[in-house]
DNA sequence: GTTTAATATTGACATATATCAACAATAAGT
DNA sequence: ACTTATTGTTGATATATGTCAATATTAAAC
């Protein structure tokens, strides 16, 4: 079965979540026997909002997307997620619930990990404990500036730096293929895909950010960072 | 100089942060040793937004506000917070720095408490972490809530939503003394203060909630449950 | 490759919400 | 009690943004 698994051991694994360095070899072998793995297709749902939380779900591959389900079907993403990266919603230590879901925007590759195991290397582990702390950190850290950036900015303000973000941290080119659809670029930046179209053309228009379907290219970072940062409410 | 401090110890304080009951005996004396009390009156800055992190903040009387600072002096109310509240900023385990900042509402007691020990014991104290660990997610999913309800609501919604807070978190009834000006509730609901006004007036002529200055008093309640709630963007 | 479905684009329009300016009411300082 | 500063209120107006409807384009299915 071992020769099955796509990722051989947490021990050797390349985007393995930094933490993980600061369990013991016995505590991680632990965590190697308990994890499971799965693969998803783009746009399968791999946590569902509302269900009850489980496990701990790390990437190995892939890029998907956490977002909140409304009513009305209008859907808020809350991040795009890559590999390294451990993702337990906070309902998980509240109410045992996902808060959110999670969805596959490539295909995706996944370990998960019981949330029982977790929590008792949490409470065997101090260390453990003081970087999943310092994860929860800079997760609130990030949700924070999400909403400044959100209450604060306008739409120009909010697609620029949605662009800046698909740029610097998922492409590191300022060239690159969206991989969200107009709609969901809508449902990062909390505005109309309508919107997003129109701003869009005015960025082109003024020659910050060239874009022609899913192609995206940066043509004046300076002043794309200017529009993201300045333009405010 | 023990005598001259307001809460004569930790062990025996009533509003002692839930988490400390993790500690054990000399873990808690350290802390009780470590500690500082100052007084605040309404206005004044108990942290502020920039500034190196060196403590853990709890009141343990009195109410005040979490703000971002904006430029053009616009601030965001992130959080009313009372006693029994431990208040340390995301930013503490990022870059050592407040990310907001907490200002008195009325008088305002607190106790300070270094980080260094605050980390000390969360490293040599698995359940004391894991007890940090539950208090930041708590705190996530409040502000996951609050990301929600602030890009979906309309004004009325969030109104609604501000005034239910006030009556249930805060007072414990339906008819209170607003202890936010019309502009600080514009900050909290994010809109101007116009705007507050005016929502106000219209909960008023449709028999929801009465308002007279800071005086508040909810009529019907469900009918304001229920504009928190569908009334969505 | 043709049909079908999904997504993107565009323009016209409606609405939510901010801004400005004037004034009223309250609180604070002397 | 009087003056001053702050806060609250109102109406007029500007702006940002969403909605709807029509069409164009692209991707998916057969």
């Amino acid at each position: 079965m071992d020769s099955e698994r796509l990722i051989k051991s947490c021990e050797t694994c390349t985007v393995a979540w930094k933490n993980f360095k600061n369990l013991s070899k016995s505590e991680l072998r632990l965590v190697n026997e308990n994890r499971y793995e799965a693969t998803f297709k783009p746009g399968e749902i791999i946590l569902k909002q509302g269900s009850p939380a489980s496990s701990a779900v790390f990437l190995s591959k892939g890029m998907a997307k956490i977002y909140i389900e409304g009513r009305d079907r209008k859907n808020f993403i809350l991040e795009i997620v890559m590999p390294s990266r451990m993702i337990v919603g906070p309902g998980v230590h509240v109410h045992a619930c996902n808060s959110y879901s999670l969805a596959a925007l490539t295909i995706v590759q996944t370990c998960f990990i019981s949330l029982e195991i977790f929590n008792q290397l949490m409470k065997q582990n101090a260390e453990f404990a003081f970087g999943m702390i310092e994860d929860l950190s800079v997760k609130s850290y990030a949700m924070q500036n999400k909403l400044v950036s959100l209450t604060r900015k306008k739409m120009p303000g909010r697609i620029a730096e949605a662009i800046l973000f698909f740029a610097d941290e998922v492409n590191q080119s300022d060239v690159f293929d969206m991989i969200l659809s107009r709609q969901e670029l809508g449902e990062m930046a909390n505005m109309a895909k309508e919107s997003v179209v129109r701003i869009l053309k005015e960025l082109e228009s003024s020659g910050v950010v060239k874009s022609d379907g899913s192609k995206i290219q940066i043509l004046d970072k300076e002043k794309l960072k200017m529009i993201s940062e300045f333009i405010l409410h």
